[in-house]
DNA sequence: CAGTGGTCTAGACCACAGA
DNA sequence: CTGTGGTCTAGACCACTGA
């Protein structure tokens, strides 16, 4: 039985109509609040649209733009002709586009870097075809071990395109590779990532602290820009007791 | 450099306004078709909003629609100023909400099923947590290995709350738990996962034909339905030399 | 500057669920 | 039947890009 819920007050204060904050973005980040500090807890039945559009002093596209977002967050569910609730289950993080190094940083971690390798080389057949460049073309190669607290947890492979070819190493030890891409002005918009699992080689086993031929985590991912250019292919293994993937799926 | 491309004529055939699929969805579907089969090659740049709006006799906000849709897929990036354009890279399919099975069937593999174990338990307190039912209440607790062609492929193991105790088992043999599922009218909208690896078991590395101690691929799964209901918890192991995940992330 | 996508409005009609 | 979300329209103004 779905649970009638009063909003919290908070949602209505005023709305910043001035800032570069889109109207929906405030709304979604206010319901977004809300339901991860419960209350609005699971099972809650928001207001219909209208009337929330109304409370709001909105319109009604703005507020289904902000309850869409949640919706696709997977925090919302709706159904015509009975209205929208909150996702049973607890509230989980998405993975999102970011670097490890990030994931790592957001979660309180210290991670750190060594470059294990770094070199210019020419493209392969299959680096030339997932990079979209010429075959035999500069390319940066790059292996790196990210450790956290100390601990190591991957060996990243990354090969960029020519454009990055004078990268600067040092800033490689303090920085992941996508704040440097993007302190460059490039911006990460799409992604494509598979990941698997395989036995560890010998040198992987050594780097990684671990025994040959046991278990570890693969993703091999091409990254795009804004501008949908292939800018990144990388190949990491991680240690399977330190690192996971965790994914929201939502049928559309 | 962005190449202007013109529009496959197909685009423009009349819609279809009286049946019940959307416009935006056709006009999506038809980018999806173009896109695909190269007729709008990696880095071709669409036509205007407007333009397109007005050539198919459509409002901008059901051609900005059709297009959101596809960038949501990863297909198309767009810049203001700039444009719409077509993202390099070879077009993957994504990670869906479907079971195993539907994956494999529509590869054109032939998926089967052998029923291990279905027996009802009692909800722990992590299961009772995870489905949001009261501790100790009924549960079906189903195991299962997923064979295709033949060869052993997963072990999946399931629980499922007590409305679902009578799942014909048989059933279970010849089709996915999520046709079943749909067929008693659940609807999966939402579902959180966590991919990882780890050694096989004795009993794994027996079901699934490989040695103990040998990674296997890990994917738990916690499956909601359009009441925002959980209504499977899935604890499953994968051979990694035969199956991986293939995501596609997009910044929004 | 002109051209692009990003945001927002104020309506309208429809499809579906439940009492 | 009423109430809900789903679709669609025809505008408006803004922010950013590149020439």
């Amino acid at each position: 039985m779905p649970q009638e819920q009063s909003l919290p007050p908070e949602l209505f204060l005023d709305l910043d109509r001035s800032g570069p904050v889109p109207l929906y973005h405030q709304v979604a980040s206010r319901l977004e609040s809300a339901i991860r500090d419960e209350s609005l807890p699971p099972g809650a039945k928001l207001e219909n649209e209208i009337a929330l559009a109304q409370r709001l002093g909105l319109s009604r596209p703005t507020i289904r733009r902000a309850i869409q977002d949640l919706v696709d967050k997977g925090l919302l569910v709706r159904r015509r002709g009975i209205g929208t609730q909150v996702v049973q289950g607890k509230v989980t993080r998405n993975v999102e586009l970011t670097s490890l190094y990030e994931d790592l940083s957001r979660q309180g971690q210290e991670p750190d870097t060594i470059v294990l390798d770094s070199e210019e080389s020419n493209a392969t057949s299959t680096i030339a075809e997932t990079l979209g460049v010429e075959l035999g073309s500069p390319v940066l190669h790059l292996k790196r071990l990210r450790r956290s607290n100390g601990i190591p947890l991957a060996i990243l492979d990354n090969v960029l395109p020519a454009d990055f070819l004078d990268l600067d190493l040092d800033e490689l030890t303090r920085h992941g590779l996508y704040q440097l891409l993007r302190a460059r002005g490039v911006t990460m918009r799409v992604a494509k990532q598979r990941i698997g699992a395989r036995a560890a080689s010998g040198m992987e086993a050594e780097l990684l602290d671990m025994d040959q031929g046991e278990p570890v985590l693969t993703m091999t991912r091409t990254a795009f820009d804004s501008s949908g250019r292939a800018v990144e292919y990388g190949t990491h293994c991680y240690r399977p007791d330190l690192y996971s993937f965790e994914i929201t799926l939502v049928e559309r």
